[in-house]
DNA sequence: TGCTAGTTTATAATGATTCTAAAAAGGTGT
DNA sequence: ACACCTTTTTAGAATCATTATAAACTAGCA
C-alpha cells in the first residue's frame, strides 16, 4: 500500500508498527507539529493495538533521518517535530506555548552576508516569538 | 563595586555568589555561548570558594528573567545561554556543536509579512546550520 | 521451512533540570 | 552590635524526557 514503498526505499522494513505510524503522521488533510508525548496519545487513540513508546522513539528517529520529519529548533523540555519538511519558518506562541507555520513566502527573502571559512549554509530558520 | 548596583537596580541582593557569577560571566572581553555545565567549569576555574550548582542553575535563570541572559533556541540535550544580549542570530556548526555570533548587519531585513490576530512580535531569531 | 539481520519491547539507566527544606546571609531598623 | 525578617544558598532528592539494554519477535529471502 501507500507507505510500504516509501519504507522500503529508504532501507526501512514496512513493520506494523511503522505503517500505523506512518498513517498517524501523515494521513492528514493537514501538517502538524507534535511532541513524542503528543504522538503517543495520537497513537493511543488511533491505533487498536499497542505501540511501545521506545519504538514511537525509534521510529521518529528514523523517520528524521530520512527526511519525512524535521526538527523543530526550540527551547522546551521537550523536543517537537514537524511533518512539514517544506522548507518554512515558525511563530511561537510564548502563552499557548503553540508552534504556527509560516511559509517561506510570508518572510522576506534572507541574506546572510556572513560566510564562515570551509562552511556550507545546510539551512536558515527563522523563529519569531509571539507575545500578547 | 561593578555589579552591585546592577544587581540592586534589579532587585536581586549582591550576594557573593552572584557578584562572582557576574565576573565570570561579563567581566570578559568578548561575549559568549554556555551550557550550565560549561559554565560551571569556568566558576571552578575563576572562583575560589565553591559555587552549588543548584545557585548557578537559580542565578542564570534569575539573570535571564532580567535580561542580562539571553537563551538561545537551539534543539540540544542541553540549553544554551548568550552573554550576548543583543538583537543577533546564529550560526550552529553541525559538526562542531558550535555557536557563532551572526550580527543583524549581516543578516538582511527580515519582513514577517503574516499577522496573527491579537498578538505581537516580541523576537525574531534565526538559526543558520552549517555543514561541512 | 529455516536462517539472519533488523525490529520491537519492557525495563533500566542516564542526565539535565527542578524541587525541597534547612541553614546562611543580606538588609533594615533599633 | 543586635534583633528581625526576607531572600538566598545549599546538599540532596525528585522529576522526567530521552537513550541504552538485551531478550523476544519478525520481515525478507533461500
Ligand atoms: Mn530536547
Ligand atoms: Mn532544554
Ligand atoms: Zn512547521
Ligand atoms: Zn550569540
Amino acid at each position: 500500500m501507500k507507505y510500504i514503498d516509501k519504507l522500503r526505499n529508504s532501507g526501512l522494513r514496512p513493520t506494523k508498527q511503522r505503517l500505523q505510524i506512518c498513517e498517524v503522521l501523515f494521513d492528514t488533510e493537514k501538517t502538524f507539529h507534535f511532541t513524542i508525548n503528543d504522538l503517543e496519545k495520537k497513537i493511543k487513540k488511533q491505533v487498536s493495538n499497542k505501540i511501545s513508546l521506545a519504538t514511537i522513539y525509534n521510529t521518529v528517529h528514523a523517520f528524521e533521518k530520512k527526511g519525512y520529519l524535521k526538527q523543530i529548533p526550540i527551547n522546551s523540555n521537550q523536543t517537537y517535530f514537524d511533518t512539514n519538511i517544506s522548507d518554512h519558518h515558525h511563530f511561537y506562541d510564548l502563552k499557548d506555548e503553540k508552534l504556527i507555520d509560516l511559509e517561506h513566502s510570508d518572510v522576506g527573502p534572507i541574506n546572510i552576508l556572513k560566510k564562515i571559512d570551509g562552511k556550507k549554509i545546510k539551512s536558515v530558520e527563522v523563529l519569531v516569538k509571539l507575545e500578547d
